[in-house]
DNA sequence: CGAATGACCAAGC
DNA sequence: GGCTTGGCCATTC
C-alpha cells in the first residue's frame, strides 16, 4: 500500500492483466516491466502490495511457489488456480500449457 | 539515508 | 536428482 513507484503499478497491472486461466512467471512479469532479473522484487511488492492483487496466478519458474504464506492455507493458490480452471500436474502446473504472454503494447 | 527484506533464478555440488 | 550458494534489483522500514 502506500505505494507510488511504477514499479508496483507496473507488475500489480500486468498481474491483473493475466486471463483467468493463466498464469505468469515471476522473472516474465519483471521483465515485461522492464526490469529484467527483478523476480526477487515481484516477491517484495507481493508481500507489501495490494491485495487486491491477483497474485495467485503468479508463480515461479517451476510451475509453482513457496506454498506456505496463503491466508487460505499452504496451497491456497493451487486450490484458486484450479477454480481457474488450471490442471495442476502434482504439485505443480504446466508451464508450457498455462504461461500467459501480456501483449505488447 | 542505510540496512534489511522478499513469494526468485541460475548455477554448483 | 535434490540441496546449497551467490547474485540480482527495487521496495520497505
Amino acid at each position: 500500500m502506500s505505494l507510488d513507484s511504477v514499479f508496483k503499478q507496473q507488475v500489480q497491472k500486468v498481474v491483473v492483466a493475466i486471463p483467468k486461466g493463466y498464469v505468469m512467471t515471476y522473472g516474465q512479469i519483471a521483465a515485461v516491466c522492464g526490469h529484467v532479473g527483478a523476480a526477487r522484487v515481484i516477491g517484495q511488492i507481493a508481500h507489501y502490495g495490494d491485495v487486491e492483487v491477483p497474485w495467485h496466478r503468479v508463480v515461479n519458474a517451476k510451475g509453482m511457489m513457496a506454498s506456505g504464506f496463503w491466508p487460505d492455507g499452504p496451497s491456497g493458490q493451487k486450490r484458486l488456480l484450479e477454480s481457474e480452471g488450471i490442471v495442476f500436474d502434482g504439485d505443480k502446473l504446466n508451464l508450457g500449457t498455462y504461461l500467459w504472454t501480456p501483449p505488447i503494447k
